[in-house]
DNA sequence: TGTACATCAGTGAACGCGCGTTCACTGATGTAC
DNA sequence: TGTACATCAGTGAACGCGCGTTCACTGATGTAC
């Protein structure tokens, strides 16, 4: 009945989302092409339409992979290394092969209600992650705390991204690992010693 | 000689790029067209070249211009008042009348390096005046530290804009001015008494 | 005071191009006989 | 085993539109006589 093995269409919508997630990230959702796109995943621009509704459909999407592929990325890290390794030199000069949230955020902010749920869903689902580590105890009272020591890293990255002086972004990429740290150490000092 | 005063052309000059702030920190630099911007200060496309080289010769004055002018804002406010404007509802919820760092940090990133020069230069006029703050006796060695407050503000912004929940973004603001003052405690316990 | 003129800020149509989206089609596929 | 066929993933040209940029022009201005 069916004249293509039933994953093919799948496989190649997935393709499209993967290839589709380095390019945005690369040159931003206004810069990135419908054509661009999928001739990243080697086909032709009038396929796009068999695979998502719109571009919007496409942007959703790729922002949910790109921070589902985040969180597979940190469950194997400590926090202090998922923080050494987000704020070291090689991601700040890697935005097409980083964090979607330091690549696009400005945009997201600014796209559909739809765009900002998947990113909203997404992101939580990393912060709780997150937050279930730094405080087993009470993970929700965690979850706010987490976010502000996130919202510091992303920040930082991409202050250190547009600053023209290469020593100075590299500068305040150490102090932002500083000052993580410092916020996630002040935290988790609550659950085992207060004061 | 003169057919017009002379300073009649620095102020059509000076409309293009104030009235260009807002669009482009509403709309972003990919998203506002030279007409749209032109109409905005009430004139047609075809004046713009005129006044600028290019698109990215006006996006690199209004970066200088709209921080020139967040700067001058700061200059009456305490670094705590600054910190609670920062991160205010008001100030989340009015992105074209708000920090263009916090609407265009990572376009500008991806911008070309006239433009993140134009940005490092206003970045540190900011910055600089607010280490001179936080330290006044070494003002140097406080400015990478309040990169660091800087960006965590910048971020804290950008992902309350992001979140679909309103009530979590709510949330985000007031731990990320807690955030803040933490930092700025921390640091200004430097000077005065250690440990 | 009145008229002719040079200046130049701003107009608006046009350039080639890429955008998001649509659609008639092609051609490789697995199935049916 | 070999041929005819229905399926449908993917092609590529076309749609109207807005992009950044150019340019021949208009018309209000202040100056010169």
């Amino acid at each position: 009945m069916a004249r293509y093995a039933k994953e093919h269409k799948q496989a190649t919508r997935r393709r499209i989302v993967e290839t589709a997630g380095s390019r945005l990230k690369r040159d931003g959702i206004d810069g990135s092409g419908i054509a661009t796109l999928m001739a990243d995943a080697g086909l032709t621009n009038g396929a796009f339409y068999a695979h998502f509704d719109s571009k919007e459909d496409l942007v959703a999407s790729t922002v949910a992979d790109q921070l589902r592929e985040q969180r597979e990325r940190y469950s194997g890290q400590s926090l202090e290394e998922i923080v050494r390794g987000y704020l070291s030199i090689q991601h700040r000069d890697d935005t097409a092969g980083g964090c979607p949230s330091a690549a696009l955020l400005d945009e997201i902010a600014r796209s559909s209600e739809s765009v900002k749920r998947a990113y909203t869903d997404g992101l939580l689902a990393i912060i709780d992650d997150a937050a279930a580590r730094l405080a087993p105890d009470d993970p929700q009272s965690a979850r706010v705390r987490t976010f502000g020591v996130f919202a510091l890293m992303v920040g930082t990255l991409q202050v250190s991204r547009a600053l023209a002086d290469r020593r100075l972004a590299d500068d305040v990429l150490e102090q932002g690992i500083q000052n993580a740290l410092a916020l996630l150490g002040a935290e988790q000092r609550i659950s085992p010693s207060s004061c």
